[in-house]
DNA sequence: AAAACATATTGATATTTGTCAATATGTTTT
DNA sequence: AAAACATATTGACAAATATCAATATGTTTT
């Protein structure tokens, strides 16, 4: 996965909005309208926000009759956390002076 | 975190310049000079580019004489991760007809 | 003190973005 | 066929963004 497909998927992260859309699609595919009635925004920009989710490959669409149903992408999504995964601190198993910290590293396998 | 909060993380990561940037800060904190020889951008602009990452609260910054450190913040790069992890597919453990995907589901526990 | 160096700030500009009203497209119901 | 419904597209606009040149600030070296 490129920098340039990774800062696609965070730009389609960056609204709030859709920020909310993502989280509301957790273990459920809605229809436009159900994500409408959570939001305060009109219905063309909802669909607006919609095709910036499915452009970024997030999001899928499924349509059936008049509705359209809207899905997080599973392969997509995982391939980018699998991303930010690589991404890791400097930090080492624990702070530079000893003591445990409140939390534990960033990294996923505590260090190469 | 809040949506706004994680919002402004993903903003920080929306442009291919700031995921090259996190991405070269794996494991090491560099400096505004060493980032600044592997882009290709002017000083000022890589100057604007930090100060995002270092609002959005994803990178720290350490001055020591005239220069810059820059590293990531280990403790909200992975609470950033971990709201990535709340967010889960439709998908089960295999496909509706019963075969096996070709990766695991975006999912960490595999359901609720 | 002066020069060199690293970084930040300011000002300007072209581009992108989020939003809405109005309208179009396509589907289902009456 | 007409009305109702769900969604998409178009056009407009204010706000935000990425970028650079010029300049400022602060530190180290000479």
């Amino acid at each position: 996965m490129t920098d340039s497909e990774i800062a696609l998927i965070c730009k389609a992260l960056s609204d709030e909005n859709r920020v909310k859309i993502v989280r509301m699609l957790t273990r459920r595919e809605l229809c436009a309208c159900e994500i409408l009635e959570k939001l305060a925004v009109t219905q063309p920009t909802l669909s607006h926000h919609m095709k910036i989710l499915a452009d970024s490959g997030l999001v899928s669409v499924r349509k059936e009759g008049k509705w359209s149903y809207y899905a997080i992408r599973c392969e997509q999504f995982q391939t980018f956390k699998a991303v930010l995964n690589e991404i890791c601190c400097t930090d080492g198993a624990e702070s530079a002076d000893g003591s445990q910290r409140g939390y534990s590293c960033c990294c996923e396998d505590g260090g190469e």
